[in-house]
DNA sequence: CGGTTCATTGATCGTGGTCAACTCGAGTGG
DNA sequence: CCACTCGAGTTGACCACGATCAATGAACCG
């Protein structure tokens, strides 16, 4: 928990807030960032896009996701950031942010957190994409949405979320097509596990969801918004 | 680059080198891990598997890299490590990590950009998984490999590298079937991209690997050992 | 040598891709 | 209030990439 020392000297060194609407580049693939940011309201996802226009969702962004930073000595960010919804971003230099973990090794050592987080969530991802059937792909993807979006877990029966998703972001993010993210979103509604319609999630059978994901409790902690208690 | 000063006060916490034969567990998947390792010689995998067998590589491992950390509030790695040769392992305790990055910025500077680099190798391979064709898959393993493994960049015509992988690790990794990674492997050798026999890669076509692969200049140079200069 | 691991090849199958048409709901403007 | 548009979702027919099953071959090693 930061102190409130801590959270004067960030509000000292941050730059103005940022609005953007729905739907909207936050930066480009390729930009040179000067500030990282700091997601305050709203949704946002991180994308990669090859020469030939194929893209795929790295990672969906919520509130109090930090992005928009690249390790030393890249020049150009590997990936884009586009807002889902309308959003409210906090903006900090990189020299002020370099400032803060040296005055503040709290605040360092919470960024080192969030960005060892940022990777595990990343090999999560990849073992998705490489072992999961397309059911399991998709199961898996609408459970950490749930859980990130609620802070629930597991979720009760028929609790009910909104994603503001489309069934297009999905296949990016799974690596399917968009026809067959909807053929399988309707197995599994037939399956009475989820049901996906109006960009609401109804959890039908919370067990047979954690069981076809495959998400281990481990996991599910890195999905909840604060690291549990050692 | 690390001041004489830092390495000594790094050579006086770590804890002995450890040998590791070929083809053996460093530490299993749900470990609870008290060290952090650097690898001094030799290569290794990280891997995830599913309760139900299925294993997924998520990343070699080359000597300076340093992993077994888990962000704070997790109890149990949600990776397993795997020596592929036989490897030296330097140990660090997290409570030594933790007193070199207090008196040596310098030092956790470098930890916070290897992080970062492996957050970046981990996006790479989610977007090969998710986009590209088992050809390109193959094409951008095997370059990378090349890459990281020889430190040079664009590789000359013709050039061979002793990479110490089988093709079931090659499958593991791309997320394809053994039998298909060897059907892929002898249409790229046919087309005169590649060849790799008895774990020994040959470059026929520098320039159709790097774009089968569809690698970034800005990607290919995380693939060096050091952060190039700002 | 005999055994073991890794690579190779063939035949067949199935998941998920492709192409194309149509529906539905939410705006928008006449 | 209805006609139009537009984006998202839905459905069908067909196709292909990669999986699966099974057998053989080649290198390595005791």
């Amino acid at each position: 928990m930061r102190s409130t020392d801590e959270l004067g000297a960030l509000e000292r060194l941050r730059s103005p807030t940022l609005f953007v609407p729905a739907d909207r580049t936050i930066y480009h693939q390729g930009d040179r960032p000067s500030r990282i940011y700091n997601l305050v309201r709203g949704w946002a996802y991180l994308h990669r896009t090859l020469p030939d226009g194929r893209r795929q969702i790295l990672r969906f962004l919520m509130p109090g996701a930090v992005f928009g930073a690249e390790p030393d000595g890249t020049s150009g960010l590997s990936h884009g950031a586009q807002s889902i919804s309308d959003v409210l971003l906090c903006q900090l230099t990189t020299s002020a942010l370099e400032e803060l973990s040296r005055r503040h090794p709290s605040f360092q050592a919470r960024r080192m957190w969030m960005v060892q987080r940022d990777t595990e969530l990343a090999l999560e991802q990849i073992t998705s994409l490489g072992l999961q059937s397309s059911i399991e792909a998709i199961a898996h993807l609408l459970l950490e949405l749930y859980v990130r979006a609620t802070g629930r877990y597991p979720p009760p029966t028929g609790d009910a979320v909104y994603l503001p998703l489309t069934q297009a972001m999905i296949a990016e993010t799974t690596g399917l097509t968009p026809v067959h993210v909807n053929r399988t979103l309707k197995r599994l509604e037939q399956d009475g596990v989820i049901a996906f319609h109006r960009r609401t999630l109804i959890v039908g059978d919370p067990a047979r969801l954690v069981q076809l994901s495959g998400v281990s409790e481990e996991t599910m902690r890195l999905w909840l918004p604060e690291p549990a208690a050692p």
